[in-house]
DNA sequence: TGTACATCAGTGAACGCGCGTTCACTGATGTAC
DNA sequence: TGTACATCAGTGAACGCGCGTTCACTGATGTAC
């Protein structure tokens, strides 16, 4: 039953991208390595061909849905004026409240309590999916001649995510668009406040 | 050895203090019955006796945990002009950052992706918490004369929430300060912004 | 280019450990008379 | 008030289940000659 080299690859691949779809939806805990493998198509024996362990595809699974979601953003916002940039991040970003398909949902958000407690490697995808999500909105920032654009981006990252984190505790239907709204108001508010006289780009 | 009743009620009082500081230093999946129990002074066999099982203790501890969290909250406003006491809420809600003794935690920002998928008691306990925090604080931004002052407290609870997971996520210890200075200048600029021309008392 | 052997992806069963829960037992408390 | 019995908090061991990991095996791929 061996598997031509090309073939192995892209069932690592397969694997990867089930599980950062999986434990996104359903926790790092509660998703078993034989979940992931039935969802790749495979049983779990087979799991040890591509992994050292759980945790190692965890990190993986962790950094390619953060690739992912970064993709997104830097795709959205390509050519666009900072205050359109910032809207859009934010709005996207906001959206993985009403979506079901995994595609775009952020780690920090959705498994933020348990990477805390998970080891060293883990931790180390996590923060450095924080420090990306500051830089990507503080480049918009600092464009826009926010003062302390970097503190100001950090406050949004901070309650985009937070937002997200409530809004998924409650599985209030009804109250995603609100908080998407206030939060969306919270930025404009934000950025309104720091940004000099002339009015925003 | 039985006790009498009221020591057998101090006791279930102490497994769910203790209980509820291990769960929101640990984690929930991280800490078992056993651990809570040594915790509490007695062997595992006995939980059995006061609780119907670890879920239903979680909930409980939930439950004291934020109760101990408002107290704490009701009692540093008192009699606090409004401005005065939003700033209060945020500071202490975001001094949970530096401090190891887990007296005042917060559920929401400590456990928030473990609370999602935990059963419909459990989580009924956050939503409960998440409200109660919002109300804390609408009831200060009314008193403000904010427009919108329930709009403007979810954006605040989204903050400081986001801001203490974040923060606990990184295990960054010199990030603290800035993350509690970036978020309280963030619920400056959201009042002064919202408040109408008369300076906030 | 063809052949013989080594490699190894994937399978399915089994292992081992931890943890939630149960259970027989103890002996002090509570209660009925 | 005293006595006899029922109750039950707490113990410590055992159970059972799930899950991460290992293992013997298969057969197709890769490689050496």
């Amino acid at each position: 039953m061996r598997k031509s080299k090309v073939e192995t690859a892209e069932t690592r691949q397969r694997i990867v991208a089930m599980a950062s779809k999986v434990f996104l939806n359903k926790g790092l805990a509660a998703t078993g390595v034989s979940d992931i493998m039935a969802a790749a198509g495979l049983t779990q024996g087979g799991f040890y061909r591509h992994f050292e362990s759980k945790e190692a595809l965890i990190a993986e699974a962790n950094t390619v849905a953060i690739d992912r979601l970064f993709a997104m953003f830097d795709e959205a916002i390509d050519g666009k004026k900072p205050r359109e940039a910032l809207d859009l991040i934010v709005r996207l970003y906001l959206s993985q409240l009403q979506v079901d398909d995994a595609d775009y949902l952020c780690p920090l958000a959705n498994l933020g309590s348990e990477l805390r407690h998970a080891d060293e490697q883990i931790r180390a995808t996590a923060t450095d999916g924080h420090q990306r999500l500051i830089d990507l909105i503080a480049v918009q920032t600092a464009k826009l001649g926010v003062a302390e654009p970097r503190n100001v981006a950090d406050s949004i990252v901070s309650t985009i995510v937070g937002a997200v984190t409530l809004s998924k505790l409650t599985a209030d239907e009804g109250g995603a668009n609100l908080v998407l709204a206030n939060a969306e108001n919270t930025v404009h508010l934000l950025l309104v406040a720091t940004t000099p006289a002339k009015r925003a780009a």
